[in-house]
DNA sequence: CATGAATGAGAGTTCATTCAT
DNA sequence: GATGAATGAACTCTCATTCAT
């Protein structure tokens, strides 16, 4: 595939991310993509052959994309505690971002291709957040930062908590504030001095 | 619409159940149910005129169904911890179940269905849990069961939690293991004397 | 078929006529004459097998109404001018007439089921006003009322004319100025001393 | 749309004239024309999308096709009586044609999508041929040919007899003696030396 | 590589007609 | 007689997918 190929790949995968991120996974078809990328029926065929294909390509640029955003904003001398709260804003962010998001389509296609399947990109992605906060957690509790009885549970517990708004976002609306006071809550469980 | 007809329409969603179960909201066609109940083609839209109509008929039914499992098993003398903790082990089952669950397919619905609408039956029932897990931890917290340094949002962070992990489960996965430790996370944070 | 049977057959029929009205003929499914009547499904075929059959005795039921709406309105001491005067005057307004007619409806009747049938009321009233307006002319010629080269053809002329205009309100419409002319025409070309 | 889906095109319209010289205008389907067509169901749809569209189509087609038919046949050192005697010749051939004529199709069609919207072929040719015919009387009178009390309302009088004959002929039917009748009876009535 | 016409399977929906009650 | 539930044929419309150019 030569060099031009590949832009048209990807000027394909970015036209069809504002489709996903408008109709969901499901209800997009084929056909939408030809139309949003003005290109012909028989052209998307030689770079994809199904809307899964599709999707899971436009995943991996996404992740791929977001993955430094949050590495990016850590200062030098930042102390955990200010890493944890930039970490939670970010997420916050997130759970309220309604427009120009995934998210919906992308819980919608692990509905569809179940679980465990390896290159799970959702999986991969909960998992090293996990890791992230443990390592996170275990730096502020050493520096004293952190006051906790079940730090070993925290991390996974936050994300659980973060999962839980980003779907009651999308399914039955949330108000930032009680995103704020979640946010809250979890600083305050780790006994930090928040007021 | 007459005794018999009555009869029908509730074996008509009682089946429904089944294909939105197995296929999840969104696929699911008029002629899938069709073929499900084994009626013809225009004896469906004698009840019902839409898929989502159905859905919507299935799920009033579901909650009417599962309202009173979970009061129906709890003992006169239970205590408050009691109580949370049958209630935890009943979220514990319902999260871990992949068959013969509608959680899918009402994600998806909720998706489609935009939030805000009066009878959004996810918010109701969000809604009136938080209001049962507060009221048990006041009297928790009164009869000197539980104690709390933030109760007052202990309640939607726990529903949070078991959100985080319903929706975990149905798109990557969650052993029973992991379900189990949250719990007790949560009975600890309420300073139970779990151990 | 006893009293009742005819009461409900009449009921029918006249309920029936006002959906031709509206939808036109071909238009009308037997659905439609149902729910207007307000009587059950197979009800209807109890009395009926096809919209046709309905059809043909609407018109059966309004030329035996409307035959003697015009004979009724003549003066005992009626001149033929006077008398082809209210008859031109009756057709302009039913030319005219665009809510509460038949018309459309028996057109398109015709269309479907062709000509030369026995029973075709079309022909049957066309034919017999044809007479009417020999007759009609030839007494005015007698009395020296009318004077006209071509007497044996103005009769059906006039039927053409009118028709012609008929026609033309239903598709493309026609001023009630316009049908004045026409008629003042025919009377001129009478030689009446019309102004 | 390149050259090769004009052709195309024109050739389902050409085919589809013959499905509403059949059938009328109502009640064609998208499905009878594809079987006439012999093309796929989604094919037509490539091209037209409704019945309605596809009839206003065959119509403008029939028109541009028919205009010039009648202007080819004038002789130079036509007089205006010729030229009047080949119009009401070729009117009389349209009328007494009961096969491959549109006439019963276009009055349906009117039926259905009523008069004044702006491009009502029908009113069109009806008002354009009334003024042929004013120019032809006119003409006719400066040169001694016509001799006419009322020759401002001749025309659209001409035109009505000939609408009037043309739905009889489709309703209940006219013989060709009585097409030759009103003919010469409008030709006397313009006082040309007929016999 | 790219195009877009063409196909045909399949979903939604409506109704004439029947038939058990 | 009367009902209305049930059936199934027929129609509309949409798309994934192919293929000649």
């Amino acid at each position: 595939m030569g060099e031009k190929s590949v832009q048209k790949k990807k000027l394909i995968l970015e036209t069809a991310r504002k489709v996903f991120v408008e109709k969901g996974y499901k209800k997009v078809t084929m056909k939408d993509v030809v139309e949003a990328c003005n290109i012909s029926r028989g052209g998307l065929y030689l770079y994809f052959e199904s809307t899964q294909q599709i999707f899971m390509e436009v995943m991996k640029m996404e992740s791929q994309e977001a993955d430094d955003v949050f590495s990016e904003n850590i200062k030098e001398d930042a102390t955990a505690s200010d890493i944890l709260t930039l970490f939670l804003q970010e997420q916050k962010k997130e759970i309220l971002r309604t427009e120009d998001t995934l998210i919906q389509a992308i819980y919608e296609f692990y509905f569809e291709n179940q679980p465990a399947k390896k290159d799970n990109f959702l999986k991969h992605q909960f998992d090293s957040l996990v890791k992230v906060l443990e390592k996170l957690i275990e730096v502020g509790v050493e520096n004293g930062e952190f006051y906790c009885e079940n730090c070993m549970e925290a991390a996974r517990n936050i994300m659980y908590v973060l999962e839980g708004m980003r779907i009651t976002a999308q399914t039955i609306g949330i108000k930032e504030e009680m995103v704020d006071r979640e946010i809250l809550f979890i600083l305050k469980s780790l006994d930090t001095n928040v007021e």
